[in-house]
DNA sequence: ACCGACGGGACCGCCCGTTGTT
DNA sequence: AACAACGGGCGGTCCCGTCGGT
């Protein structure tokens, strides 16, 4: 590990899972330096406290997120299609999470409901640039006649983003990945129904 | 606070909003002597840990949820009415939690993804149950002819509540009681338009 | 237990073989209050404080040993039979012992060596008792002509205590009573060989 | 205290006193705190446990009492000589202690009587090394010529431990180093009444 | 006489962060 | 850059003792 850059990443990527997984609170330093190979000087000389290294492990797996989007809607021009591939990367986050333990938007803003105002707000940010998205394809599908001109972008964000990690959430509970897949189904199915132009 | 049972119940309650909203390890035993008013001694008297604790106080919350869905559901006999009625019932949680912080099944689920199996366990189980309920309400809308012979009970189920929890979840991510609303009605035209007989 | 007398006795005896066995730290009210079957108040009643149960325990448990030694000597007037009777009833201490946990003045001495002053002082009191029997009966042997007159009774209390609580302690260590035998017969040879006239 | 290797010797050292003072449950952390001068972080960081440290204080007791006996009998070729010299080195206990609290061999053995078998084992080992060196002694001594053919080495090291052991026990009751003395005197006495050759 | 709720405190173990050193 | 010793404090658990009630 001699490249200091390297090793900083390694650690928010370690540390990006372990948070994901446990939570602000339930992940220990200790867990980070067995997870890492590092000892506390080797961690502390890149962050200056637990919390720094926490919102740059939750800024790496929303980029992860991120990526799965971008490589999903890569090439796709038809909003609907691009509604819907947003829905199958949902569909795939129980079997082939992108950050151990699922979507890191729904997991930080459940576990700091109370405290940590940071990473709350890391989340929020975060879950916004998702509605966005989808929003600005609802903008952008009306403009292109993709999607009926009287759609609410807005309210489809919130449906999509609601449905999806909902059923994300029912997977992670379960253990069974059905619900994720169900749920985008049925995103599918609410996009043909009621969006398509 | 002569009555021990009626002490024992006071300290679930506070126990019960505090580990909804900040988890099991989240919540220390110290919040729990503040929010009670007790000390330790008053506490470990009615409960042998803080684990039976939380079980006891999730079992409360779970009690709490359905006092909500038995009101709400109270001399609706038409199925579409009664999943109408489910619906509302989420909507309402943002504004007016049955339990400070939430759905207590959704919050226990997503928290306790790694560590403590004895919550998460209950926490399934507790979903499951309303799941039940769904599929039940489908099963003898189908016999009276309210619901669609060919819909698959299960599968509203998972999309009830993957779009009404995930709604929830926004909700209180966002601090703003609209997601809930939203994940409701989409979940009414889903009923009338998908599932209505 | 209607006989307040009985309960009261009934707690110290089995205080007297927790205390024994675990010493005056090792052996909580909760302990107590299930070898008794009693509650706390139950308890308190009785006695001010642990401390006092304790201590009217020891006292307990010191009589019982001296219950031991006065059915040996019962109608023995000779003084070496007097004094190989009590090495014999050391002897028998760890396969029957008076108090469960053996000789209570070598473990109150031994477990408060440091703090807890009174309790040693119990102890050093019950030792010098001992002590002082068999200094007597050398006296009395030497006046009737069974001990040698150059004897001095005091270091003949010491020997004798000194291996005889050793062999005790040994067979305590080990879980095998030969060695407090062993250490029985020991003083049994040291008596014809140096004590008896 | 720059060099962590002196510090883990200077707080084994300081904790061996204590727990053979007062016990593995008498002595508290704070008790080692106070002694060595350190905070918890800097005793945990060497050991895992309370008891991790309580075994290994124990060793260093036991060596203390070891190096004792190794200086008593250097250059002792004759065995009836040796014998007495650990006689000697056991009626300077008392006044001379090795580690602060007398014998921690006794000390573990019946402070240990219930819970935690771990020290009391070690104790058990220990105890038997010194048996083992009576008794090898005593072996070389026959074949020497030194020791009668018919003595029993295992008898001879139960009589000398049991008395010894006991001396001290008493020294340590009454706080008076006599007892002790007297003891040795005695299994000299014994030694070359019943052992020489 | 006995029960049992409760107070308040001490216990050990783990936590995060700092500092001196290599 | 990385290690590792250490400080200081919070965590849950169990402790003993008191007191109102039966």
């Amino acid at each position: 590990m001699r490249d200091p850059e390297r090793t900083r990443e390694h650690i928010v990527r370690q540390a990006a899972g372990l948070f994901n997984r446990r939570g602000f609170a339930g992940a220990s330093l200790a867990d980070i330096m067995a997870a890492t190979g590092l000892q506390k000087g080797g961690i502390y000389g890149h962050f200056r406290s637990k919390e720094e290294l926490a919102l740059e492990a939750f800024d790496f797996a929303v980029r992860q997120m991120g990526d799965r989007f971008a490589a999903v809607l890569e090439g796709k021009p038809n909003a609907i299609d691009r509604l819907r591939a947003i829905a199958g990367a949902f569909a795939e986050i129980p079997e082939n999470p992108p950050v151990p333990g699922g979507c890191p938007m729904m997991n930080a803003g459940v576990e700091n409901d109370d405290g940590n105002p940071a990473i709350r707000d890391r989340a929020r940010t975060a879950m916004e640039g998702l509605r966005t998205l989808i929003r600005q394809t609802v903008r952008k599908g009306i403009a292109r006649g993709e999607v009926r001109p009287d759609v609410d972008g807005d309210r489809v964000a919130t449906v999509m983003v609601a449905t999806l990690e909902g059923g994300v959430m029912l997977s992670q509970l379960y253990g069974d990945p059905r619900h994720a897949r169900v749920a985008a189904e049925h995103v599918g199915e609410y996009l043909d129904g009621s969006v398509r132009g």
